[in-house]
RNA sequence: CGGGGCGUGGCGCAGUCUGGAAGCGCACCUGCUUUGGGAGCAGGGUGUCGGAGGUUCAAAUCCUCUCGCCCCGACCA
């Protein structure tokens, strides 16, 4: 490609409106321009960013046995109707009437499609196991879209959709989804960890999330140091510590009301009676789908809303609202305590080694000490609720855990029958018998794996792509455009490059050599060539590797093997 | 949806409080010089001041309505 004929409309200034350095990167290396609120135009080197993701993506699934198909964007309500999820979804599907005044929405994902497909098509155990893939854009009126294509309403996907007659068949898909998510994100040249996610009613550990590392990522992730175990700060297990519980020997004071005025937070009882957040406990007043709970977390530890939701087994949970809060326990926000509450009571496990505690006192400004577990209250269950923290081990091995952030970049999920019940998605087994076909769906955003890309690697200069990623391995830059003999020779090189299946991009634009150098580095091209006077008089041209400070000299002769050996070089490194 | 902020040339912004000739930097166009890390000089043009209505002799500026965008929060995954 030669620049000068090309489009790529780079800028100096930092535009305003991004926050985010991949977004900030993104504007300026002229790939991306915005429409509107989360909606994007991908300008030509955006694309072809994108294509090199679909293209890795797209080899892989096919090496994995997927299918690829292309489903509509526009789909009738009628399907979402079926599954549920036209009333579930929320204000995130974007909906409306096409000119019969039929309800239709923009597809935010397509298990309804596909599983529609699946029932007209597939009916014996012998079809499966089959799982279908589409590259195509989603649509999620997202409430706050930003950080540009990272969180966009609408975005590029990828999504499959894998079919089985048995949970063993569907458990193997899921894990081959699973290795070939692993090749795709370390063929884009990634440092990524699969984690796991909570997959709610269906449990185990069927849902990993991929997540590449990245300080400015959305989701907070826990790993071992020691083992393998990883898991986003929503999934990660409490291990409970190994102490004794509270022994009935134990010499115990009597139960004992405090004045504590006004004193609503942790903070303003713990130090106002000079004890530590360990010895007291939180108590959260929540609605979980229609029953009104108590749920208990020690002082220092912060409740984890899914954990809370699993352990009741419940659809949703929800903080009280003030009123609620009062009408529960007597006393308005931040008095609440288990003792004499009428409602269910769930408590975190690491409540049962606890003694000699501190809770509120269900009254306005009091607050109760020397409190003691099945003395003076009953908790009716008991469970892991609370998020983990960098103090706690690794609920596999007990090994040392470290927080990281990441940008999700890929789920894979095991669905089971939700979807293919819903939709009597049904096939014969051997036997005859009717059952219902088992699904897994693995999605990932390709978009954001380029954005992902870009917050993992760059610097004060511009982007430093992964070669796999990047809009062309290789610029040529010639930079005396008014030399003949730099022309010739940066269009020779440019040539061989061609021949060699390389892609290359030709800075025959009539700039100075420093603009030349700047725009290759906001792009992040990883391989460049300069032909300049200075080499040339000794027959050389120079290549230098973005993201490296060193620049070589390479004789002109086979400045284009040397090149290719080069970028050959830069693959193999990522294996 | 709640709170906050911003809409002025392609981009980044000043001007708005206190009404009185629409400006600055970058970019862009022409010419000359320059030419290995975003050149210098000279000249040039670029505007529905987001939109509508109102107040006024006079509105980018004040008032009302409206649209769009950004940030924080709640929501969702």
């Amino acid at each position: 490609m030669r620049y000068s004929s090309y489009f790529i409309p780079t800028h100096k200034e930092i535009p305003a409106d991004a926050e985010v350095i991949s977004h900030q990167l993104m504007l300026r290396a002229g790939m991306i321009r915005k429409l509107t609120s989360g909606i994007y135009t991908y300008l030509p080197v955006g694309l072809r960013c994108i294509r090199k993701v679909e293209n890795i993506i797209r080899e892989e699934m096919n090496r994995a046995g997927a299918i690829e198909v292309l489903m509509p964007a526009v789909q009738p309500a009628e399907l979402w109707q079926e599954s549920g999820r036209w009333e579930y979804y929320g204000r995130e599907l974007l909906r409306f009437k096409d000119r019969h005044n039929h309800d239709m929405c923009l597809g935010p994902t397509h298990e309804e499609v596909i599983t529609d497909l699946v029932r007209r098509e597939i009916h014996s155990y012998k079809q499966m196991p089959i799982n279908f893939y589409q590259i195509q854009t989603k649509f999620r009126d997202e409430i706050r879209p930003r950080f540009g294509i990272m969180r966009g309403r609408e975005f590029i996907m990828k999504d499959a959709y894998s079919f089985d007659a048995d949970e063993e068949g569907a458990n193997r898909s899921y894990e081959i989804m699973y290795e070939a998510y692993k090749r795709i994100f370390q063929r884009c040249g990634l440092t990524f960890r699969a984690v796991e996610a909570d997959s709610g009613s269906i449990g185990g550990s069927f849902s990993h999330e991929f997540m590449v590392l990245a300080n400015t990522g959305e989701d907070q992730i826990v790993n071992c140091m020691k083992c393998s175990y990883a898991a986003n700060l929503e999934r990660a297990e409490v291990r409970v510590a190994d102490e004794a519980p509270a022994s009935e020997s134990y010499q115990m004071e009597p139960i004992q009301e405090i004045h504590t005025p006004s004193m609503k937070t942790v903070e303003d009882v713990t130090s106002f009676l000079g004890i530590s957040a360990d010895q007291l406990i939180k108590t959260l007043i929540f609605v979980a789908d229609d029953e009104v709970v108590a749920a208990l977390v020690r002082g220092d530890y912060e409740l984890n809303e899914t954990k809370l939701k699993n352990v009741l087994g419940c659809q949703t949970v929800e903080l009280a609202g003030h009123d609620l809060i009062e009408e529960t326990t007597g006393a308005p926000v931040g008095f609440a305590g288990p003792v004499g509450l009428k409602v269910k009571v769930v408590a975190d496990q690491s409540i049962k080694v606890m003694k000699d505690f501190v809770v509120g006192g269900n009254r306005k400004d009091f607050h109760i000490r020397n409190v003691y577990l099945n003395r003076d209250f009953k908790a009716d269950l008991f469970g892991d609720l609370r998020v983990i923290t960098p103090q706690d081990i690794c609920p596999r091995c007990g090994g040392e855990i470290a927080f990281n952030r990441g940008i999700e970049v890929g789920h894979v999920f095991k669905l089971g029958e939700k979807y293919s019940r819903a939709l009597k998605a049904l096939y014969l087994d051997e036997q005859g018998r009717e059952s219902t076909i088992i699904m897994g769906c693995y999605g990932i955003g390709v978009g954001r794996t380029v954005t992902a890309a870009i917050e993992q690697n760059h610097d004060k200069d511009g982007i430093i792509f992964p070669i796999p990623l990047a809009p062309f391995e290789v610029t040529v830059l010639p930079l005396q455009m008014h030399e003949q003999t730099v022309v010739e020779s940066a269009e020779k090189i440019y040539r061989d490059l061609i021949e060699n299946g390389i892609d290359v991009l030709l800075d025959d634009r009539d700039e100075r050599a420093g603009v030349k150098f700047n725009d290759a580095d906001l792009l992040g091209i990883p391989v460049r060539v300069n032909v300049g006077l200075r080499g040339l008089k000794n027959g050389k041209a120079e290549l230098k590797i973005r993201g490296e400070s060193e620049t070589v000299e390479i004789p002109l002769e086979n400045a284009a093997e040397i090149i290719v050996d080069k970028v050959k070089g830069l693959y193999d490194s990522l294996k």
